[in-house]
DNA sequence: CCAATTTTGATAATCATTATCATTATCATT
DNA sequence: AATGATAATGATAATGATTATCAAAATTGG
């Protein structure tokens, strides 16, 4: 079940964003840089990994569902392979994220989620009650952490910002419940 | 193979104040302290949550001991009363937690870290080479995180900075061996 | 002290994630 | 194209943190 699904794929061609996309395609053959992709970690490519990869980027695509969870991820990806285990899924994100192809966003208590890298950091907004992820981006924090960092002598190397909150929804849901 | 990256991971070096605390000692009778905090939570004083609370309170004046996992304050508790059973510590941590008394703090991955709630908040500023953890708070972070989490509509809960960088020591030690 | 209500502790259940391992697939080299 | 050394897969069991369950024990207002 496996080389022959390659062109079963294809038809999920769909227009390609640039602003920031780690994996730039060409307008032709995505498979190739998908396979590029998987080789650059020192890994063999194979169906189910080019098939990831394409839900991945499929994924990265559609502005409500940049951040998956490896459930979700293996939900899409079953639905187009039903032989594809589970364990597949997140072996292979824990591989793209050591390799900085995707990153995982861990929020304690719900399953971790998976973007993309963005070329661009930004950080998170999380729903404590709903695990939806708005992203941001703040010169002037950025800023003030490095005047943080001097002050104690530090050479600053990253940082993890999440903020956690309720969205508008989850608001509205727990105010009709009161 | 966890529990010593633990042990490093949480040796805070910097100010500390223990007058900003929210559960406020006499020298005396700290145990009648504790039951007011349980009473101001509606629940019923018990040896073990007594217990509980000394452990917290304990733990937090040692600067290397400020943040405690579940599992970490069961095996003191446990020490002191070999009946008591975990349950009744993640329970009443959740109780206080949900009752601010204690703060969460979920760090991707690993198990939840409990901290009586200072009342000046503070953020992270940690050493990758050697684990050093200096606290820090800043004023314009948190106005600012206000502001992201009004412009999406959320009602923000909490959140986590973690500076990561290398402290002075381990710079001059790495120019050393350069 | 008593009765109504909580709390406790032992244990089982969850849920996300990992490890194991026999089978199968990949790919550099024939 | 065939081979074989090595890596990947998928089914399943294992893990680890946290929750739920529930009978027995403890608390507290009256």
């Amino acid at each position: 079940m496996n080389s022959e699904d390659a062109a079963h794929f294809d038809q999920v061609v769909l227009p390609i964003q640039t602003d920031s996309d780690v994996i730039k395609l060409g307008e032709k053959n995505k498979t190739d840089e998908f396979k590029k992709v998987i080789r650059s970690m020192n890994l063999k490519v194979t169906d189910q990994r080019l098939l990831i990869l394409e839900s991945l980027f499929h994924c990265h695509k559609k502005s409500g569902e940049r951040h998956v969870t490896a459930q979700e991820l293996f939900e899409k990806v079953v639905s187009r392979d039903g032989s594809l285990g589970f364990a597949t899924v997140y072996r292979f994100l824990r591989e793209l994220a050591d390799n900085a192809i995707v990153t995982e966003v861990r929020m304690g208590g719900q399953p971790s989620r998976y973007e993309l890298t963005p070329k661009e950091h930004h950080d998170h907004l999380t729903c404590t009650k709903c695990g939806l992820i708005c992203e941001f981006e703040n010169d002037k924090i950025e800023k003030i952490q490095l005047q943080v960092a001097a002050h104690f002598g530090f050479q600053l190397t990253g940082h993890v910002l999440e903020l956690y909150g309720v969205c508008p929804k989850c608001q509205k849901k727990s105010n009709q419940h009161a």
